[in-house]
DNA sequence: AAGGTGACTAACA
DNA sequence: ATGTTAGCCACCT
């Protein structure tokens, strides 16, 4: 069953250097069609350098690489976009992960090369 | 307890 | 080929 408790779980099971789409979280932690919830559980934690901050969801927020986690595309799609975006993509490249920046001001990721 | 929501995806027009 | 619509499923109010 696809909780936040096993998304954290699976997302803090991402290597290094590599990152995975929502949708193949979703499947990691059981659920196919649960992709949009993986992204939900991340964005609850949004506070960028982990900080439980406020009590949220009352879930514990360890440090979860979060931005290893991009849409389908390879790309990173937060709601507050420039913010977070550009926070996930530096975390990333410290990682070794080469991102870029397309015309549309959107971070995108090679898949090919870098999918778990 | 029921309804609404969302950092998604895939299929359809 | 891009743009829209529908399905999804745990969590919050």
């Amino acid at each position: 069953m696809a909780t936040f408790k096993e998304i954290y779980k699976v997302v803090k099971a991402i290597p290094k250097g590599k990152v995975a789409s929502y949708g193949q979280v979703a499947v990691m932690v059981g659920s196919p069609r649960g992709a949009q919830m993986v992204g939900w559980a991340l964005h609850d934690m949004d506070q960028s350098s982990g900080q439980t901050s406020k009590k949220s969801r009352g879930l514990t927020w360890e440090a979860v690489p979060w931005h290893r986690v991009i849409n389908a595309r390879g790309e990173i799609s937060t709601t507050c976009r420039e913010h977070s975006a550009a926070l996930q993509a530096g975390l990333l490249q410290e990682e070794g992960v080469e991102v870029k920046l397309t015309p549309e001001n959107i971070y995108k990721v090679d898949l090919e090369k870098y999918r778990w």
